[in-house]
DNA sequence: TGGCGTTCTATTGTATACAATTGCAGTCCG
DNA sequence: CGGACTGCAATTGTATACAATAGAACGCCA
C-alpha cells in the first residue's frame, strides 16, 4: 500500500509483537496515530489489515483491542497452515522450474550454515526460512493461497517457535528442506506435500510442547 | 462495519455481481462513491474488503479493476473451499449440540420443500443453503475459519452453480444435507467431513461441466 | 517519422474538521 | 440502597479539501 499507510502497518504491528501491549488491551485509533506518526486515515487502513490477520480485534462495538489467541485457536492456525501450505507445496511440485529449484538450494544453504555452528544465528535462520517458504508459495501460482496463507503464518508464533527450537530442531528444519528439494526435483507432489505437512506439524508440537503445561515444570 | 461503509460494500458488490461491469474493467473510487452514494472515505473501507475477497484487484499501481478469475483460479477456489469446509465440518461434528442439530433439520426441511415442486424456488433454496452452511461454520467454533471461508464462498460462483443445477442436482443437495445431519447425530467427524467434501466437489463439477468447453456444444 | 521528454490531467493518498455513536458517571426516584 | 435515566466525554465514522503520484497526450528534436 501507500507509504504512510504502510508505515503505520509496520509500526503498529511491531508495537504489538514487541509485547509492549498486553493481549486484550484496548487501543484507540488516535493512540495508534501517535505511535505511527501519521493521521488516523492511513491508520484505519493499517488497522483493517491487522484485523484481517486477526492481530487486532474489534471488541463488541467498534473498539479496538489486541488479539488474545486461545490455545485452541493457535492449534487451529497450525492445522490450517499445514493443510494450506501442503496444498501449496503440491501445486509447486508440478510447477517448479529449474531456476526456482536452484534458488531454493541457495537459500537452504544459507539456512543450514546459520545453524551449523556453535551459536546458531536465529535471525539469519528466520529470514532464510521465510524466503524458502515464500518462494514455494510463489511457485504454487495461486493468488488465493498467496492471500490466505500469510494470515496463518503469524510472526509472533513463528518467532516464538524458533526460539523454542533446540539446535537439533533447527538442523532438522534444514534437512526437511533438503527433502522438499528432492521431492521437487523428482516432481513428486505427494512426497513434497507429505514432507511439508510433517515439517509444520513438528514445528507445532515443538511450539505447544515448550509453551503449554507450564504447571508441570 | 459502519452504516455508510456497509452500504457502499453491498452496493458495489451487487454492482459487480450484476454483471453491469465486465471483468477487468477499471473503476475509480469516485465512480464507486457515486454508485454507493457515500463519500470516498467509507468507499475505501468497502474497497479494501472487496480486495480481500478478490472481487476487486489493484492493478499495478493502485488503480482498481474488477477481478477476472481464470479457470485455474476458480478450480482452486473450489479445492480450497472443499478442504476448509470439510475441516470445519469435522470440527462441527465434535461440537454440535442438540439445538443446532434441530435447527439444521428445520433449515433443510425448508430447502427440500423449495426444490420438491414442479418449479423449484431457487431464491429460497440459495437462502436455506447459505443458512445451513453458515450454521455448520458457526458450530465449528473457529474464528480463523470463519474469517477465511467466506472469501472462498463467492456468491457469483455459488449463484451461477445453482442456476446450472438440474432439479435432480438440487434434490441431491438436500439429500447430502440429510446425510450430514445423520453424521452429526452420530458425532462421526470422518463421515461428516467426507460427505461435505463430496458435496462441494459435486457442485464443482456441475459448475465446470456446465460452464467450460462451450466450444464442444 | 519515431523516440523521448515535459506538461497536464486523472486518480489515489493524507490530513483535518465535524457528525454520530457509544460508554460512563452522576443523579434522581422508587 | 438499587436501578434506570440523562447528560457528558471519549471514540469511531464521514465528508471534504488538499497533496502526491502515476498516465496520457502533446510537442520537440534528431
Amino acid at each position: 500500500m501507500s507509504r504512510a499507510s504502510d508505515r503505520a502497518y509496520r509500526k503498529i504491528r511491531s508495537f504489538i509483537l514487541s509485547g509492549e501491549v498486553r493481549p486484550g488491551m484496548q487501543l484507540t485509533e488516535e493512540r495508534l496515530s501517535e505511535i505511527s506518526g501519521v493521521s488516523r486515515t492511513p491508520v484505519r487502513d493499517a488497522v483493517q489489515r491487522l484485523e484481517n490477520e486477526m492481530l487486532l480485534v474489534r471488541s463488541a462495538s467498534k473498539r479496538l483491542s489486541v488479539a488474545d489467541w486461545s490455545n485452541d485457536e493457535i492449534d487451529e492456525m497450525f492445522t490450517l497452515r499445514a493443510m494450506l501450505e501442503s496444498h501449496a507445496t503440491e501445486r509447486a511440485a508440478l510447477r517448479m522450474d529449474a531456476d526456482s529449484l536452484r534458488r531454493l538450494r541457495e537459500i537452504n544453504e544459507v539456512l543450514t550454515n546459520s545453524v551449523n555452528r556453535p551459536e546458531p544465528d536465529i535471525t539469519t535462520f528466520l529470514d532464510a526460512n521465510r524466503q524458502f517458504h515464500d518462494l514455494i508459495l510463489a511457485c504454487a501460482q495461486s493468488p488465493r493461497l498467496s492471500k490466505l496463507l500469510p494470515a496463518l503464518v503469524e510472526q509472533p508464533v513463528v518467532n516464538r517457535t524458533a526460539n523454542q527450537y533446540s539446535q537439533e530442531d533447527l538442523i532438522q528444519s534444514g534437512t526437511d528442506h533438503d527433502e522438499l528439494i528432492a521431492a521437487f526435483a523428482a516432481k513428486d507432489q505427494v512426497w513434497a506435500g507429505a514432507v511439508m505437512t510433517s515439517h509444520i506439524r513438528r514445528a507445532f508440537h515443538s511450539f505447544s510442547g515448550a509453551t503449554r503445561n507450564v504447571v508441570e515444570d
